[in-house]
DNA sequence: AGTTAAGATAATAAGCACTCTCAATAAGCC
DNA sequence: GGCTTATTGAGAGTGCTTATTATCTTAACT
């Protein structure tokens, strides 16, 4: 029930976040930009604007049931947080994206801020390729 | 002699991309948005139009003369391409950047991107926190 | 050195992603 | 159900970046 995981996060559950959040959990793109969600759910008849899209996943993003990643270019997509950080892989070519942990990158970033006298907020890496998946030209993740 | 830089990297020598280039040499800044280059160059005395700023970082960014980060948020910055690779810590607070390069991280990234498959044309990392510099609150980089 | 063609520039308009404003609407509480 | 307040939708507005175009520079050729 989507309207609990609303009031959790102490936002109002109101037919336009669930609309976006039902989107993001049942959609087969786990990242997808503003626009994306937008269209989406104008296709499925639903009546929402984009700025209210652009407000609720703002409103998710900070009350942490979202993550907003920054790619290169200023493409900003949104992927529901589910808990485990994780980095990305992204195909140039065909758009598609991955995600990948590794605990080595991780307690080393550690050591370095912490050599270098930083307090993480966050960290995000990015791994920029061609993949060689035989669809790869025209999929998209 | 900056022009023979420009030929090198394929573009005629203009005034407006050697007035770019000098100032990303000589300023104290690595870091610049288009709009601090375009500004520092008017304080300069040099009338340099702010689409022509745009199209120069992009032309160098093609060339590889610079390197250009997308951070969070939005902010795009450029910094001088001196040849070696490296990942940035960023100061959420006073919005200094911070460089640093770690080899295990590196060859762990080009492990993980053979292990998907991916042909890797570069990666980013950032790190935001909150550095404990005394004079955090106010400097930029 | 002067001429000329190719290429670069400045200014402005346009595009894009995102945000703001505000009247209309819908939630939650009684 | 009615009341109070937060939320929404539509469109205008904003900020950053790119395209257009008429003008100007550069570099190669006399």
């Amino acid at each position: 029930m989507e309207s609990q995981d609303l009031k959790k996060a102490g936002l109002k559950s109101t037919l336009p976040r669930m609309r976006v959040l039902q989107l993001l959990e049942n959609s087969e793109k786990r990242h997808m930009t503003a626009e994306e969600v937008y269209k989406a759910l104008m296709e499925c008849g639903e009546d929402v604007g984009l700025a209210t899209v652009y407000r609720v996943l703002t409103q998710f993003e900070a009350a942490g049931l979202v993550n907003r990643h920054y790619f290169e270019g200023g493409l900003s997509v949104f992927e529901l947080n589910q808990g485990h950080h994780h980095d990305h892989l992204l195909c140039v070519k065909c758009g598609k994206i991955f995600e990948f942990i590794d605990d080595t990158i991780e307690s080393r970033q550690r050591q370095i801020a912490e050599k270098m006298g930083f307090a993480i907020n966050d960290h995000c890496l990015y791994i920029y390729g061609v993949c060689q998946k035989q669809n790869c030209e025209h999929n998209q993740d």
